[in-house]
DNA sequence: AGGATGATATCC
DNA sequence: GATATCATCCTC
């Protein structure tokens, strides 16, 4: 079990996307461990990826998405769901993988096979936004013997508006798990 | 297939 | 300050 570092999300989004399939992410909540398993997750490269919210540019929003490295960058959607990111790349940069779906591990009583249900069920809110994952009580690591996984590509969910950028296939999962949030 | 539900960006 | 738009989920 090792946390990851700021170098891990230091990295090409595509990459850092696929290398955090498998791992583990851990929120400490009221004395509590809970911890998943990530098995699907999103990558949004940039200002010029039109299906990205930094594509808008520098707003109150989207500023911890162009800051540095590990931090999470969250946000309400539909009025209602809360969805988290983890910023990747150098600072300015303005892009984040999309933790979609994980397989509950410990202390989790919900659904997680979605990236609303993700956060409900890890404790994720708003007062998350910007914590930094080179921390004590929130964070991600490395399973002990780190089984290689299958990945499997597919263009991302719920992005239908970005012209071109809908179709590419910047969605990744594991292959065989039961916890995909869509086939 | 359609509704819930509120922050945010983008207009006036 | 008003309004259109959502990186979703649940029920019918």
């Amino acid at each position: 079990m090792q946390k990851l570092t700021r170098d891990f999300y230091n990295r090409d989004t595509i990459v850092v996307a696929k290398d955090l399939l498998g791992k583990r992410l851990v929120h400490r909540v009221d004395h509590a461990e809970r911890i998943g398993k990530i098995v699907e997750v999103e990558a949004y490269l940039g200002p010029h990826d039109l299906a990205a919210h930094t594509s808008k540019g520098i707003t109150s929003r989207t500023k911890v998405m162009y800051g540095p490295p590990g931090h999470v960058y969250v946000y309400l959607v539909y009025g209602m769901h809360y969805c988290m990111n983890v910023v990747t790349e150098q600072d300015g940069t303005g892009a984040a993988v999309l933790l979609r779906a994980i397989e509950p591990l410990q202390n989790i009583a919900d659904k997680t096979t979605g990236p609303g249900l993700l956060c409900k069920a890890m404790g994720v809110t708003l007062k998350d936004y910007g914590h930094d994952l080179c921390s004590d009580d929130f964070y991600i690591e490395s399973a002990c013997g780190d089984e290689p996984v299958t990945i499997v590509e597919r263009p991302r969910v719920g992005v239908a508006y970005a012209g071109e950028w809908a179709d590419k296939p910047l969605r990744f999962y594991i292959e065989g798990s039961r916890y995909i949030s869509k086939k």
